[in-house]
DNA sequence: ATGTATGCAAAACATTTGCACCTGG
DNA sequence: CCAGGTGCAAATGTTTTGCATACAT
């Protein structure tokens, strides 16, 4: 059943694909690094090598299913194409990433891109900043260390 | 009179560290790889190892005097600090990078960020796009090579 | 002098690729 | 059956690190 999307996006419905593809539906995280993926599949006992999961994820990025994204760490992550564009906003004492959109903010950057003469194809906002979750370590009590705004 | 900067910082003053600084200073393009400081530094005919340019840096991140990114390749590029805060437009053919600021935009991040439970520390927005700047490959301009959408 | 910075070479990482074998349609 | 996909290992490109030496203060 699952085979649908892959071949709709032209790829052979093989099994590193479909258990690659149900790894990046599951679990609480929505970005993954290729290591992660590697690491659940081996956890399912499942056999595929490392190698494959970067190639499979190459196609799918270029099959438009999955969008690679560079946080700061400069280690690529995953995360599942579904339907609407959306920005990120990472925690940087506990990694936890949430998404979000605004308009204002999506209008603007065309309209600079085009004052500057460019033609938009991508473009990633990433906000860093510290949550204020319980059992987020950075925030401990009232003494916060202080952030440095750039 | 250059290690004014570096001794401020915290930093010993060394051939090295000012010779790094002086090419993040120099030259038309504000956003340079270690690997773009290293191959100017032989061209000055400096004998300064690679290791050496990616701990300068390292040590300047460090001490804010320069600011490292991760555009969409993976590669980290490094600015000069100086003064305001800016966002990035990058030509995905040619590589040119420019700069700019949008207060809209800045002040919606906060309101996003808050609305969200964070306290933002630092924020990065890329916009990828085609410039139309001839010469730029991507567009039929003299003897381009064509450029691939992503 | 003396502790730190540097150069070189080797290591560590993330990612890619070559090649013989296996699998899906 | 056959094109293409996969596993493994080796190659790649970038960044880091260990260690003996050189340098700034």
């Amino acid at each position: 059943m699952e085979g649908k999307d892959l071949r709709k996006a032209g790829l052979k419905v093989t099994l590193p694909r479909l258990k690659i593809l149900e790894i990046l539906e599951t679990g609480g995280t929505r970005h993954k690094s290729a290591e992660d993926i590697y690491k659940a599949l081996l956890g399912s006992n499942e056999d595929i090598g490392l190698a494959t999961v970067y190639r499979v994820l190459t196609q799918f990025e270029a099959a438009g299913l999955v969008t690679r994204h560079h946080f700061e760490n400069g280690m690529a992550v995953f995360e599942l194409n579904e339907g609407a564009h959306h920005d990120h906003i990472v925690c940087v004492d506990c990694g936890r990433v949430e998404e979000f959109v605004d308009n204002g903010i999506e209008e603007r950057q065309q309209r600079i891109a085009e004052e500057l003469g460019y033609e938009i194809s991508d473009h990633a906002l990433v906000i860093y900043g510290h949550c204020r979750r319980p059992g987020c370590p950075g925030h401990g009590g009232g003494a916060g260390k202080p952030s440095v705004q750039s």
